[in-house]
RNA sequence: UCCUGCGUAGCUCAGCUGGUUAGAGCAUCUGACUGUUAAUCAGAGGGUCGUUGGUUCGAGCCCAACCGCAGGAGCCA
């Protein structure tokens, strides 16, 4: 048996295909199968004229995702998907599927969510799955590199960690348990036993929240390093980000071909990223700080009045294709091509205006934006768009972020640290360094109410040998839909759990 | 939780100011075609117009409530 990714190593030979029918073509005579095996696409031809009339009618009658083994000479051939064709000498069916629901045109989202047990055929999700795939090996070769040891942390807690967000609430054994919101508090305790660590699992929150960058189950990476303080912690976050990115790059070049992913856009990762305190963000955002002889507020005007433009020309073009297609004796085919660009356009027209609609209140919050606040979506966004590389923020108002996080000199502020991605991908990761003195975490404990008892543990970690030390988590369907391109996270996963969704 | 929009064939959508028998493309089935790339061409079958109630001589279209979905806000990785 061959997979269709090796057939370069078989090229003239015949070869043995098992794998199900992304499509079918027919002439008279002639079969057109594109057989897809999970390793690639290659498209088989059936020919009447050197094939048993029994074969022959095997293949004319297959339908789409049906399941067959194929036997078949290799040739090379330019036009074809991965650059090989299959001469069919023999065919056998698994099973002859009937009636697919996912067929060739285009789908509403609700659908596709519904049927993502067999989305997750189709090539997208095929590409997607498979960068997804690269960017965990390349995060574990990381951590591995460098002498981190993976140890992962409960899923079922007694507490919560940040009691901010919401928790899923669960029965453990007649007691009243959380699914981990995250798992940093154990990271500590790792790091104090094994120096550099990292978990890497899923972390649950209920939060009700409805958005492009929501899930309510995902997974997340989390390293801690003892006697690692805020600037070592920035200069690792950096070097893990663009090493993930390198290798998407090296390893994935034909699936982000497939997503028409922008790779030079990915490549910028290779410069120093921009590194930028609170403070300094918030100037930027305001429009009372320039990146570059580049304003904030005029970037973002200048934006809109393209944006304008570009919708004014786009209902032009479907105005004019609409009245083409009303053009007798106009051929089917320049028919349908002029019906499905209008109906792309149309879509497109949606999300611009929607982003029209949206520009003047992010111009209005930006204004407005105060300092002490946390960021909104659309402050990252104004943020981020002034930059090619994804933005460090660090030295956070202690108000905004967690108790454990180390105050900074200015007590009002904590060394905390936040990644934005760009292309408006908005916050990958979040870190801090982490006050290790058992009098200041006590109090800060007291501050925001949190129950004593069950941070006795974790205070044992700064009465016994406590040390400077830095973690932050990083969240693997946020770095996957950015790398990616993704409009929503719900496609970095292959079953996405959020608010309104936990079928199939 | 709030704001906006949508719900018509298996799927994606059209359906005018409320008016006779509800429309297209794809998918399915039948047939044609020896190089197709979402193949094409001819034909056929396929509908409780989200649910309930109301207005009206008459509702897919108007009104109300509910349900579902999408987008945005808040919150976050």
């Amino acid at each position: 048996m061959t997979f269709i990714n090796q057939l370069a190593t078989s090229e003239g030979r015949s070869v043995t295909l098992r794998g199900w029918v992304a499509n079918k073509r027919s002439s008279k005579g002639l079969v057109f199968i594109m057989l897809r095996d999970g390793s690639g696409l290659c498209q088989c031809v059936a020919d009447a004229s050197n094939l048993t009339q029994e074969v022959f009618s095997l293949a004319d009658k297959l339908t789409q995702e049906s399941s067959v083994e194929i036997v078949g000479t290799v040739n090379r051939d330019e036009r074809q998907v991965g650059g090989y064709e299959i001469q069919v000498s023999d065919l056998r069916i698994y099973q002859l599927a009937r009636d697919y629901p996912i067929t060739k045109k285009a789908h509403g989202i609700e659908f596709l969510m519904d049927n993502r047990h067999l989305w997750l055929r189709s090539r997208r999700q095929w590409a997607i799955m498979r960068i997804r795939n690269q960017i965990i090996q390349a995060i574990h070769r990381f951590f591995q590199e460098r002498g981190f040891v993976q140890m992962d942390s409960p899923i079922f807690t007694g507490n919560a960690a940040e009691g901010t967000t919401t928790l899923f609430e669960t029965d453990f054994y007649d007691e009243k348990a959380y699914l981990a919101q995250t798992g940093q508090l154990y990271g500590e305790a790792m790091a104090m036993a094994m120096g550099l660590i990292y978990t890497f699992g899923p972390t649950f929150r209920a939060e009700k929240s409805k958005t492009r960058r929501h899930l309510s189950e995902f997974w997340m990476i989390e390293p801690e390093m003892a006697f690692y303080d805020l600037d070592m912690c920035m200069d690792l976050i950096e070097e893990f980000l663009r090493y993930v990115v390198e290798a998407v790059l090296a390893t994935c070049p034909s699936e982000l071909e497939l997503l028409e992913r922008d790779v030079e856009k990915l490549e910028h990762v290779r410069k120093p990223f921009a590194r930028l305190t609170y403070t300094d963000a918030v100037k930027i955002i305001r429009g009372e700080k320039d990146v570059n002889g580049r304003n904030s507020l005029k970037t973002l005007e200048n934006d809109l009045d393209e944006l304008r433009q570009r919708i004014e020309d786009m209902q032009a073009e479907v105005e004019e294709r609409e009245a083409k297609i009303k053009t007798p004796g106009l051929k089917k085919g320049e028919i349908n091509f002029n019906l499905n660009k209008i109906a792309r356009l149309k879509n497109e027209l949606k999300d611009l205006e929607e982003s029209a609609k949206n520009i003047p209140q992010w111009l209005e919050s930006a204004r407005a934006f105060e300092h002490g606040n946390d960021f909104g979506g659309s402050d990252e966004t104004v943020l981020t768009r002034l930059f090619d590389t994804p933005v460090i923020v660090y030295n956070w108002p202690a108000d905004i972020k967690a108790f454990y996080m180390k105050r900074a000199n200015d007590s009002s502020f904590v060394k905390g640290v936040d990644v934005l991605a760009p292309e408006g991908y908005g916050e990958i990761v979040g870190g801090s360094e982490r006050e290790e003195n058992l009098e200041l975490l006590t109090q800060r404990i007291q501050e925001e109410g949190l129950p004593m008892e069950a941070f006795e543990w974790y205070l044992d970690l700064r009465r016994y040998g406590s040390v400077p030390h830095s973690g932050f988590g990083l969240g693997l369907e946020r770095l996957v839909a950015w790398i990616c391109k993704l409009p929503h996270v719900r496609e970095t996963i292959p079953f996405p759990r959020m608010y309104g969704r936990l079928f199939p």
